[in-house]
DNA sequence: CTTTGCATTAACAATTTTGTTAAACATTTA
DNA sequence: TAAATGTTTAACAAAATTGTTAATGCAAAG
């Protein structure tokens, strides 16, 4: 019974490995039954196809992504510049514990687009009224000279921009950092701590 | 005679569209062929494997790739805030000319780093020497008050990150921005001056 | 004009990858 | 313990994809 349990785990442990490194149509599933030490009939018999399994993973996959997203507005009860910096703190971080989702969630949906449109307008629309309210409160502060006025959109596509594409382009750029990513500790406090000065710079009345 | 040139020249615009949209393992040399309106025995007549196509695509395109990030760094006979502008500029005009191409480039390194360990280590030891001066100028500015102390390659990680992800994620991003990607002129033009903004902002003296 | 050599095609072959099946095995339940 | 149910395996089948070949066409050079 836990034996069901398990193997069925061992493969979605696998493919979940293989897919988010390889992306579907680079995974194998002779490749995934290997690396759970079934055999791939075995994959077949829990899963049926490898798409029901990719669909496995990628539904999850694909709401913690959204998920870490909207967290990245930032806790609406703080004030509006401790909320934004709270907000690319707590998204730095979600980002560290999972490097490649940002990259496997890119390229899923360029490859599948109508798979995710109903999802993803989904998520749009409760985005949208975050947008509305945190928008609000910016004018509003920036209006009481507490920080610069600008488009929460365009804020939010600069948080993005700094605090995922590192993990993204990780393989690309570390080459040509020579030491500076050597440490990786070191590497993320310094890099969490460049994108949130980064914007407060930003945001901060001159 | 032309015809030749024509046939293997229509292969490779073809085949340069199918590997930079769908990547190498998603590509189909049948689909290629049949978009560059040949026979698909046409294709191995002209390039043997798929891989050999591919290698006559990808080779070029990280040339160019290395080539822009190299520009992004800056004319070097501009004063240094000039400069950073500048490079910025240069970069994001490039990267609008060619929007899947990092997309590309990032997804053929993580899935085959050797072949690229070679090329890529040359680059950076160029891109090295080139931080060093820029790390020197950097410092001498700083001293005299005409901007902030900044580490080069933070700023440069910075600036690839602001340049490069609205792109990478375009498909996943566009859905969450509403009305304010519609518009992609009006949308690249203040994106490229919100990108610029942040990082003045964050090297001007306080 | 005919020989030479490259270009082209269609049919075929090989390989890789995914998916199926029937029989053996194990486990639970009555 | 026997029936029923679910699990596992090995061998097989199907499909998709890449790669080859032999025959044909065609144009230029001798």
């Amino acid at each position: 019974m836990s034996d069901k349990q398990n193997k069925e785990q061992l493969i979605l442990v696998a493919a979940e490995q293989e897919f988010l490194c390889k992306g579907y149509d680079g995974a194998r599933t002779t490749s995934i039954a290997k690396a759970a030490g079934v055999t791939h009939a075995m994959l077949h018999y829990y899963f049926r196809t490898k798409e029901q399994l990719f669909e496995r993973i990628v539904d999850e996959k694909f709401k913690i992504m959204s998920k870490s997203m909207l967290a990245a507005l930032g806790e609406p009860s703080l004030p509006i510049v401790e909320r934004i910096k709270e907000g690319i703190s707590s998204h730095f971080d979600f980002i560290v514990q999972n490097p490649d989702l940002p990259r496997f969630i890119i390229n899923e949906i360029i490859s599948r687009p109508e798979r995710y449109k109903i999802l993803h307008e989904r998520v749009g629309k409760i985005v949208d009224t975050i947008y509305k309210n945190l928008q609000k409160e910016i004018d509003e502060a920036a209006k009481r000279g507490e920080m610069e006025q600008i488009n929460v959109k365009m804020l939010f596509i600069s948080i993005m921009s700094l605090n995922i594409f590192t993990f993204v382009a990780y393989p690309f750029m570390q080459p040509l950092m020579g030491e500076l990513m050597r440490n990786r500790e070191e590497f993320l406090t310094n890099r969490k701590a460049e994108n949130i000065e980064t914007i407060m710079r930003r945001i901060k009345k001159q």
